[in-house]
DNA sequence: GTTGATTAAATTGTACACAATCCAATTGTA
DNA sequence: TACAATTGGATTGTGTACAATTTAATCAAC
């Protein structure tokens, strides 16, 4: 028995909780990551050069979901905290690699304990988190290439 | 055949996904708020506004998850649009009330599309949307009350 | 080979988001 | 009734996010 405005409520939505939900996980990563001086977003950064160990902006944006407006200063703090090397490629002058340094590499070793941490805080069965994992990689699976 | 260090692979993660997907879906709402000259933010503090009429400071953020460092310049914009009120509660000083006025409200009804567009947005079908709400609120639910 | 388009980063401006702190109003308790 | 503790908002400082613009390098036609 809703009216033609219950579409505009709150409980409505899909994406409220959605924004919300990342919102609270990522805050409670605070705590684990104030020890090893990172924010949620240089983390991440981090995660990818853990990986790639080089990499360029345009490619880190890609995975990210981010882009140069916000890597840019994202990656300077990275530098001045000595985890990542920024330069210029030799092959194109426009691209910037990212290397990750001995610190940076030594970090990794503190960080290896959060993911088990942050696991315990989020109350889903093993079942419950795969299918939200795919849900949400099948939703963003379905945005254009280019954003 | 993975080492220690896989739980740090972004591909690994469930927080990355979720955070990835709200802001790109959030992304995604700005043609159809631009019309209305609203923010993500904006529209879903007025959704709380459209359903309560009248409401304090402190029960939107408890709604919507965000403080008043957040909500206080939110409001400010909105009351400097036109679309709110903000005074004090005669009971209790410290209590801020927001009331919707007449625009507030008359802005309401050219809001009533954007759910439905929105929706087409997200391509999944009803009952992996209803299992991924299912999912979001039992996870937000599992957080202790005060933040 | 010059010029027009494209591309990758950086920059600028606006708007969150939240921790930490501050302040005024209220409440609880001796 | 004093007065300490609590509460609701506001403020300040830091760090994203992203749109839009700029700049420099490269590419593509011709």
């Amino acid at each position: 028995m809703g009216d033609k405005f219950d579409c505009l409520k709150i409980s409505n939505q899909l994406c409220f909780p959605l924004y919300a939900c990342s919102k609270e996980i990522v805050k409670r990563y605070k705590p684990y990551l104030d020890p090893i001086d990172l924010t949620y977003t240089q983390y991440i950064t981090m995660m990818v050069v853990w990986e790639e160990k080089e990499i360029t902006v345009k490619a880190l944006g890609d995975k990210l979901f981010l882009d140069s407006g916000t890597l840019t200063p994202v990656l300077k703090k990275l530098e001045q905290k000595g985890y990542v090397k920024r330069s210029r490629s030799k092959d194109d002058e426009r691209n910037l690699i990212i290397t990750l340094t001995d610190e940076g590499l030594e970090l990794k070793k503190q960080a290896c304990e959060i993911p088990a941490k942050m696991g315990k805080c989020v109350q889903l069965s093993p079942d419950e988190s795969a299918k939200l994992y795919e849900l949400l990689y099948k939703i963003l699976g379905s945005f254009p290439e280019e954003s």
